[in-house]
DNA sequence: TAGTTTTGACAATGATGCTTGTCAATATAG
DNA sequence: CTATATTGACAAGCATCATTGTCAAAACTA
């Protein structure tokens, strides 16, 4: 049945792994992934998901579509991670701003506006992908991580509502809608500024984003 | 240069134009341009602008593609149709209900924002093509027309702070950005209610997107 | 009824972009 | 130096859709 002698060299292909540039296989595979990435936030976060092809990142990132491929296996997946890595980083910088503003409410609002609208200034990329891509992805395709990821900023508000006012919210329904709320409130000025190239001083920007917050605790938290 | 006799048939076509169904071509015409809209909002509204196809349009309006192009250069304008049709069904629904209730604002407000939500849970599909898609096609093409048909309803918020809240707005950008706030708390509440197949009942929804507005107007309206 | 318009079904074409595959040039190990 | 792993450039094959074109059946006019 098998053959014996002759054929004994068909190699069933174990390609030995070699080192290139001091480095390892997986080690080159990260450094690709890191470079496709890097290609994603700066492409996505200029021209948007959908204008962007995979080609497209691999130019950006100086590699060939096979090593695209070698990484995600769709570009959505490319998005979501770019995605991930960006509200991260919004999250830390958010969530430190408050912390140290804590306790008292007013402060926590302000520093936390503060903290975001530059982060934002920093990098408009990061508005781009998180707050209108994010959107547009995660309505097109399934995607069930962007969805959740971007219901958690619901939740944080949420939380600071019920601490910081104690007479405003019914039931836990209604203080989750006003957090879906006050979230949008937020967004749609975050969008509006960035894609008015940030015309507006970001003085008035911050005042106006924490003048809901505060109204909100002012009608809210009077003894009755 | 020019054949004389015998290709005298040479018919530049003037289709002579004939009645069908008692109907004349424009008529016709006219009828056709419905039902592809009508198609248009259902699926659009229904599975969201990026997931229809030309085809399907004209498979749900019962018609090829051929009467597509006769009344569409591209799906866009389609869209873009079944777009304003929409927003000024709400547009109407909305105004309406504001005058009838002023000129006390919290009357106003309850009022605009009662009709807008009892509309969208009549027809959701409404909301899925102003909140959602609108947004996706302003920003993938460039609608132009439905930027600024969505910033109308900035500008009429607008109009109602600087009515009802005499001592908010420091500037006309800040009243402005505040408009923009507004709206978008309101939009992320509808979306979020229409997402969730309308779970919450809809007095919850109201209340909570009266509070907004109702605590601005506490808060800005007070004497000095 | 005869001739022409209108219609519907569907094929043909073209464009775009994803995904896989080929091949030669280059770098590395032994 | 030789053999082979790795890389980059790019083509080939798919798939999806938009858009136009063909053709015969149906509807209308006279």
């Amino acid at each position: 049945m098998t053959i014996s002698t002759d054929n004994v060299q068909k190699k069933p292909k174990a390609p030995k792994e070699r080192q290139f540039k001091g480095l390892s296989l997986t080690e080159r595979k990260e450094v690709r992934r890191e470079k496709l990435i890097e290609a994603g936030i700066h492409l996505y976060g200029t021209n948007g998901f959908f204008s962007v092809t995979v080609k497209d990142v691999c130019n950006e990132a100086k590699l060939t579509e096979r090593y695209f491929y070698e990484s995600f296996k769709k570009s959505e997946e490319l998005f979501q991670t770019v995605f991930l890595k960006m509200i991260e980083k919004m999250q830390n910088c958010l969530t430190q701003a408050v912390l140290m503003a804590a306790p008292v409410p007013t402060n926590m609002v302000t520093a936390g506006l503060s903290a975001l609208l530059n982060a934002i200034k920093d990098d408009p990329r990061m508005a781009r992908i998180i707050y209108i891509d994010a959107m547009l992805v995660q309505d097109l395709h399934n995607q069930a991580t962007i969805q959740e990821t971007l219901t958690q900023f619901d939740r944080i508000i949420q939380g600071f509502v019920m601490i910081t006012m104690p007479n405003a919210p019914q039931n836990a329904e209604e203080v989750s809608l006003m957090a879906t709320g006050l979230n949008g409130y937020v967004t749609h000025i975050i969008i509006r500024w960035v894609s008015e190239g940030f015309k507006q001083p970001l003085a008035d920007v911050l005042s106006v984003c924490c003048a809901v917050f505060l109204s909100f605790i002012e009608t809210t938290s009077q003894k009755n």
